[in-house]
DNA sequence: TTCTCGTTTTAGAATGATTCTTGATCTTGT
DNA sequence: ACAAGATCAAGAATCATTCTAAAACGAGAA
């Protein structure tokens, strides 16, 4: 996939990262982060927890809110919102927005051309700090096969 | 506000549409819409709530959603997702993405400067269908008072 | 007009994602 | 090893939204 360090380079990442965060590097956060990069279907908070259990049967379901909730305030993962469905986790930290398929529900990561500075018209004295690009659609599996 | 048809042409499109989707033309619908129009702030459901009590008091939470609902459906009110925060309703039917304001919390309606064609690098195949832009940061207002 | 039937309204219960609370359990620094 | 603070787990609580069931309503037929 474009765009993307490697696993070993993000195990780094996550080593500097969850520290300078002052927070402790424990079972559960890695594996939680582990999950992400390994496979990096954009799941929601269930879905990581599902996954979860399965190497580490005793986790619950608020320490998979909690480790997530880590994660995305020292930067290593960020929040994926699609309408009010439920919030989804990408590990992917480079800028680019994201699209659902409405046939197979699947979510990919789509590129974003140009800068923000260009791409939208803001009023005089607006700044932007953050900004969420989703999409729907039909993704070219589904095309194909309709 | 640019891009806006005048309200008197807006009541008529209502007409029009709200039969158009085979919906019937009450009372509460045509208050709820009326309030939208009357106020583009951007409200929740349940902000339109509050305000559509004024005048007309036996009117339910449960109907304001139906309201919406039906005025969303047949095309004649857009809902506006930011994160997961209570979906807000948004009468203004041009492309156009928002903006929420981190210190006011205000929404404003922003114009996006392309078509959607040339704006993201989708991988061939991939048909959009809706899409929804969503900017974070300061507003003018608010950025000269701190 | 009156009847009829499908639509709408209403109040309250139910749902589902997320957050909060509390006590137990680890970690780190001393 | 000990104290202080962070984290974990289980379940309760929250909140937007949807669902349910019954009453009220409206447009068209008789």
């Amino acid at each position: 996939m474009a765009g993307w360090r490697n696993v070993k380079n993000n195990h780094d990442h996550y080593d500097a990262t969850i520290r300078g965060g002052a927070l402790r590097d424990t079972p559960q956060r890695r594996h939680v982060y582990d999950l992400l990069l390994g496979n990096r279907d954009h799941p929601t908070a269930t879905e990581v927890f599902m996954r979860a259990k399965k190497a580490m049967p005793s986790i619950s379901l608020a320490t998979v809110y909690n480790s997530l909730e880590a994660l995305v305030a020292c930067g290593l993962v960020k929040q994926v919102h699609i309408d009010r469905e439920p919030t989804r986790f990408c590990p992917n930290l480079e800028e680019h927005g994201h699209f659902v398929c409405e046939k197979c529900g699947r979510v990919f990561d789509i590129e974003i051309s140009q800068g923000p500075a260009t791409r939208w018209k803001l009023p005089k004295g607006f700044t932007v700090t953050h900004h969420e690009i989703s999409l729907r659609g039909t993704c070219a599996d589904c095309t194909k096969n309709s």
